[in-house]
DNA sequence: AACGATTAAGTTGTGCACAATTTAAATTAT
DNA sequence: ATAATTTAAATTGTGCACAACTTAATCGTT
């Protein structure tokens, strides 16, 4: 019997319910600050690097703008950011924050601490599992530049 | 300036992207048999074991019935699964391969080569992610463990 | 300067993912 | 036995995620 078809051996299968299992730690962490996840990660990067327009924003999260645009009206609607057409390339949105979007980050500082606490891991195999994770993700592009190239 | 909410440092973000990117993967070479990603965890959960009803199909793949309804109607609209209630428990649907879904499984098991072959990863390597990932999960499931005994 | 190609956002349509609710069958407690 | 509870699926509603397409602005070339 081929064992190659079996759920639980393949990455793809534990990567997907890892991601998933911890999205749902973050739910009720992120329910007081009325914020999906996805929406958390567009604060996140903001909070980094304020007035980004869309594309910019996109390609950190690797999102397009189907994706975006209505997450980013959604974000209008609670109140954390506004929209504005930049100034010297009328095509791109850039978007910054407002004084709430801003304020929140003092409220979220306590997530990561939070998330931590929950997974109980010490520092140590925290980053032997991120460079496993960008490790992935090098050999995913590196597997798009080859096909790429030809 | 507080680090901790840089998003590159984040774990949760880097499993997103992973997850996100590897199932980018999968998409074309899947494509050729008719499934979305979803669609081919639930197969490959019935060529290991046919004729399961809904609710283990859920907890294999930690999908609930809102997911998993409209999704096993797709796969019955595509011919690969019948679905009839079960006999000793009227509540239960039982999702059945058809013929077609069946002689599927020949062609799958070239995904698992492919993908394989596309992230260019030695055995070694294969495993000691996995098991790093079920770490992940486990340390989740550890913590939902803790929180229920309160 | 003018035209063709490229780029940035937005829109539409499909398919997850999940919370909350509904319906019906089965179980349990009284 | 019957009422109360628990369980299995389905349904409804919201919010991603992404492909395909549209619209408008910019860039490149001649």
């Amino acid at each position: 019997m081929d064992q190659s078809l079996k759920l639980e051996h393949q990455i793809c299968f534990q990567l997907y319910t890892a991601s998933k299992e911890l999205t749902r730690l973050y739910r009720p962490i992120l329910a007081p600050l009325n914020l999906t996840y996805s929406q958390y990660l567009v604060m996140l990067v903001l909070w980094e690097e304020d007035g980004i327009d869309l594309r910019q924003l996109g390609s950190r999260l690797t999102l397009d703008s189907g994706t975006l645009s209505p997450l980013v009206k959604r974000l209008i609607q609670i109140g954390y950011v506004e929209k504005s057409r930049a100034t010297d390339d009328e095509r791109k949105i850039v978007v910054r924050l407002t004084e709430d979007g801003s304020a929140l980050r003092e409220q979220a500082l306590e997530v990561p601490r939070q998330v931590s606490g929950m997974l109980n891991i010490d520092e140590a195999t925290y980053v032997a599992y991120m460079e496993m994770l960008t490790d992935i993700k090098t050999r995913l592009h590196d597997f798009g530049e080859r096909q790429r190239e030809q």
